[in-house]
Formats: structure tokens, C-alpha cells, sequence
DNA sequence: CTGAAAGCGCTAACAA
DNA sequence: TTGTTAGCGCTTTCAG
């Protein structure tokens, strides 16, 4: 351990202080290739000795690896990139990427814009791309030049591999509690229209209805908790008789609530209401919340795992969406 | 707007089809040196035909300049890369670092452990530090090859400037509100014993509560909502006449407000509670939170600013903190 | 098993 | 104003 010098160690450092050769304590290093036992401690020593870190930037540069991560946010404005939502992915994505010595940057990626992409995939630092919210249109657009190091968290294509939550199981686990519970009249506040992965529950919800012989009454939301209010007060001024209202984001049922308890409607007496997510505070506000717990962390980091693997991964890995019963319904 | 090569075209390819050297492209596209105007623009077509982008890391290389920025997060566990509020600092960060071509790793750095700093001061792929949750220990242990290129949000030190929001100013303004409004015995759950910036509001606490003749009523916290709770139950046992509960973060605040309720404790009728942070859902609650919002989003991005633009900051940036008052004090 | 040499993509003296 | 020449720190043939 020692005090870190001005300039950092280089592998040409080590490989003097150990009496060696820079192949052979690349070598060495790197875990590749043949090294005499005497050889391979001589260096570990001088590495120790010298606190020396490879540096990951030279190594990807003549390994042609790359060494950014980029999570790619599709949306019709930059301000998609302050979702916690996405915040979450790029946190997971991070921690995931750093014992490779691998940076993860954030990029907005504008709605049917297909030259951002051309941009990351002519990048010779970007090592793989993470999208989110992708729309078909964008997964069209993905280089050829991108295969094999890009992933989607939402919907994926032929040559897009897809990391998502069970959106069908978990849109019908909660719906069918809702039923469970005695409730009839169910309307649903939707994600963005210009987003396929969200048009799934509602793909779900209207199948459900259906076969149950209910109305079918969906309103549009964008997962905003403002999106939830108003919503609701939509909801109850078209469907006087509605008994629950069941929304695809946690935000957006706290937003429906609020909205509701403004309007005299008591939660869950006179109307249900769930979300989906499972938000940490969910458990802790009155009502608590019913809703579907997703493993967000864990989705991001398998598909920062798969784009940084290279690894074939399946066209569609799904991660299960788990009913938590609470207070609103 | 060429379909991306499987290979990304490189300076030698823009040169040779812009018929200058090397040198040349790199001047022009780098912006540094002379070039006429005729090479200028021949040089500007054939990147732009052939898409070229230029590669940070090759750059990072020569000019010594590292392609990451390291968000290195001190706290007793690993867990702590879990916290929203890391992930926001994460967020934040990545954005402002993506058009330089940086990535953002996130590290965490066990207490009192220095070789974590120094095998960061000595991989030559860092560009920068950026520390979250530090302690004076920690914060003497940067190595000296880190200044200039490190930042604090929360303490500081001689070296390491520091970004926070103004805890004092923050807290101080929270406990006048429940003053103001005729509260009288007010406890307060803090942030970790080991963390330094958290500390602070208790300070203004106990100067607030000496200048007023009130009772010091302190509680160990965690910002966590569990930790609320605890705190509450605990708060109500010893200090039966209590009227208000002041809680350093919004999550824990929550967790109060829960528990207070399950014991049968009107808020903010028989006791007031305030947080500190303003987190998207605290407007839809009920009660609505009364709290202090503070802009984590522009610290972290001033932090990580200061990083990579190596500019010497000052000892201490403050951000302010503002009063929203709500509904539950 | 080891070392010499070439080169990843780029910048920065230096000479022309 | 431009091209030539060295590298940045590392891996990787290819000879020894």
C-alpha cells in the first residue's frame, strides 16, 4: 500500500520493478497467457508494492471493448431523465458496471430520432447500449453495428433482447384481486400512448373485462402523480358507479387518491384503488397502498450484465410481478 | 448520416477522405489549433459523411485525462448504493458527464477504509471523485493526487471542496414554522451518528430549542421510514406532552406520521410533523408533508461539474433550502 | 516460458 | 497553415 503517486503506476512500472518484461506482466496481470510461478509473484509483488490499477481505458482501446455503458432514454423530451425510475436503472446499471472498470452515461433519446443512435453505435468508447421506454420505431433503427451489445428494459425486437417485468401476470394478479374483492366497475389510468411496454396491462385489462362481462373504461395517464388526479376526476364525473380504479404506476395511484379524497370519495370504502411498482412508501401511507411489486434494480442490472457479457441472451427474459395487498384495496 | 460501419470510422478515415493529415482532422474536429477554412470544412464533410464520433477513451489516453467519474458512496454496508438519494446524485451526475464523454461509476467506500481512495487515485481511467456521506476520516484519507479532481456532497475539507444544501439555514427555518405556529415541545430524529452532515440540523436544533427555552428532545434515525417509526413510538413512550416531531428526512417522516397514526395520534392535531427533503409524493399524502425542499439534483451536478472542469471551487457551495408548509405542520 | 515489436485512436510538439 | 513524429498504457502476435 503506497501513497498513491502523482502518476498513477503504469504496467510498464510494474514490469520494471519486477525485473520483467511488460508482456509478462500483462501476463501476468491480466490472468492471459503462460508466467513462471517465480515470475507471476515477483509481479503481484511489484503491482502490490506500487498500488498498481490497470487502466481500463488503454486496455479497451486495444481490445476495442469500449468503456462507457450508455442507458438510452427514449421520451418526447430530455426531461424523461429525471424519473426515478430511471434513476434507479442507471444506480443498478452503475454498480453492476464498476469492477469492470465500465462508466455508465445517460442519454435522452428523442422519440423517432434515429441518428442518436447511429451516433452511440459510431462511439468506439460505448461499449453497449441499455435502452428504456423504446418504441418499435427506435428498436428499428438499432445499428447492425449495436447487435450483440444492446438490450431493452420494456419491449425488444428480433435483434434486441428484452428485460422486463411479467406486465401481463402482474396487470391480471392485481385485477383479479380487485374481482376477488367484490369490485365491478373498474377503470384503469394507462401509461403514455407513444409507449408499447405500457400498452401491455391495458392489453391485459381489456381481456379481463371482457371475459368477466365488464365495462371496459381506460383513461390515459403518463405515470405522473398529477397524471393520477386528474384522471380520476375524469373517471368519476364519466363512471359515477365506479368502484375501483386501478393505475400502472404507484405515482399515479398516490395522484388518483389524492384526488379522489379531495372529492369526498372514501378509499377503499367507496372506491379501490391499486398501482403498480411497489415504490417504497407505498407500505406507509394511509391508505397504504395495494399494488405489484417489480424488481427494477434487478432487471437493470441483467440487462447491464447481458450487454456487458456479450452474452446471446434470450429474446425475452421476464421478471415476476408480485400482488402486495395493503389498505386501498 | 451513413449507416454505421461495422467499424466506427476513426480520425485516420476522416483525414485520408478529407485528404489532409492526421493532424490536421484533429485540429479541426477538436477545435484546438489552426486550420484554413478550406481544410476546415472539407475535414467537418467527411466526418459528417462518414459519421464519425470521436473516441473519449483514445483521447482520455493521450491526454491523460481518465474517462470516469467515480461516485464513491461511505457508509457501513454496500447497501448504502441502494438509497434513492444516491441514485438521484447517479442520475444527475451521468447526465452532466455524457456530452464530455464520461461514464459514471458508483463505488461504495466502507468506513474508515483509505485503500479504496487510494486504488481510485491511482487507476489513470478516473477523472474524478465524487464523495457522498463523508467523514472527516475519510475525508482526511484522500490521497493527495486526488485534488482538485474531488468533491464532497455534505462535509468538506481544506482540499476537498464541498457541496451540500444549507442544512442550518434549512432546519432552522423548519423549527421556526412549528414555532411559529404555536408548537412548543418539539423532538427531532436525526441522520446516522456516524455522518458528519447530518449532524448540523441537530446542532440548529439544539441552539433553536436552548435560545427558546425548550427542551432538547433528540432520537437516533437512519432517514429511513423504519426508522421513523421506532423513533415515534419511542418518542410518544418518554415525552408524553410532545407537540411536534421534527425528522430529518422525508422517508423517515413518513414512517412517524404511520406510526403516530396506528397509536391513536392526530397530525397534525396532536402533534405536527415536518421532514426534510420535499421527495416528489410528499404533496400527496395525507396529511400533505410539511418539509424543506432541497435541489439534490443541481448539487450533484454542480459536484460532478466542478469535477470535470477541474475548477478550483470554493471551500464550501451552499444550496438553500426552502420551506414548504403543508399539511401536517 | 519470455521478450521485442507493433499498434489501438488520438493529441501535441516540432519542423517544414 | 500543414504534415511528420512521438508517444499515452495496454494487449498481442511472433520469434526466441
Amino acid at each position: 500500500m503506497t501513497a498513491a503517486a502523482h502518476r498513477p503506476a503504469t504496467l510498464e512500472d510494474v514490469a520494471r520493478s519486477a525485473g520483467v518484461s511488460r508482456s509478462t506482466a500483462s501476463r501476468v496481470i491480466a490472468g492471459t497467457g503462460f508466467a513462471s510461478p517465480a515470475a507471476r509473484e515477483r509481479v503481484a509483488a511489484a503491482a502490490d508494492r506500487l498500488g498498481y490499477v490497470p487502466n481500463p481505458a488503454a486496455r479497451a482501446l486495444v481490445r476495442g471493448g469500449g468503456v462507457r455503458l450508455v442507458v438510452a432514454v427514449a421520451g418526447p423530451g430530455a426531461s424523461v431523465l429525471d424519473d426515478p425510475y430511471v434513476h434507479r436503472v442507471v444506480g443498478a446499471a452503475a454498480r453492476v458496471c464498476a469492477p469492470a472498470g465500465i462508466g455508465v452515461a445517460l442519454h435522452w433519446l428523442p422519440l423517432g430520432e434515429r441518428s442518436s443512435l447511429d451516433r452511440l453505435a459510431g462511439d468506439g468508447s460505448v461499449c453497449g447500449v441499455v435502452l428504456v421506454n423504446t418504441t418499435e420505431e427506435l428498436l428499428e433503427a438499432v445499428p447492425r453495428s449495436l447487435r450483440g451489445r444492446v438490450a431493452s428494459i420494456g419491449i425488444g425486437s428480433a435483434t434486441v433482447p428484452s428485460f422486463d417485468v411479467d406486465n401481463d401476470a402482474g396487470a391480471s394478479e392485481v385485477l383479479r384481486h380487485l374481482y376477488a374483492t367484490g369490485r365491478r366497475r373498474i377503470a384503469m389510468v394507462s401509461g403514455p400512448r407513444w409507449l408499447p411496454c405500457s400498452q401491455r396491462p391495458v392489453v391485459a385489462y381489456r381481456r379481463l373485462m371482457r371475459q368477466a362481462g365488464m365495462p371496459e373504461r381506460v383513461l390515459p395517464g403518463d405515470f405522473t402523480a398529477a397524471s393520477g388526479r386528474a384522471a380520476a376526476g375524469e373517471a368519476l364525473r364519466r363512471w359515477p358507479d365506479l368502484d375501483a380504479i386501478y393505475a400502472i404506476s404507484d405515482e399515479t395511484a398516490f395522484g388518483v387518491i389524492a384526488a379522489l379524497r379531495d372529492g369526498g370519495v372514501r378509499v377503499p370504502g367507496d372506491v379501490a384503488v391499486a398501482g403498480f411498482d411497489d415504490i417504497p412508501l407505498a407500505g406507509m401511507t394511509a391508505p397504504a397502498l395495494t399494488t405489484a411489486s417489480h424488481p427494477v434494480g434487478r432487471i437493470a442490472a441483467a440487462a447491464a450484465t447481458a450487454v456487458l457479457d456479450r452474452r446471446p441472451a434470450a429474446p425475452v427474459t421476464l421478471f415476476p410481478s408480485a400482488l402486495v395487498a395493503r389498505d386501498s384495496a
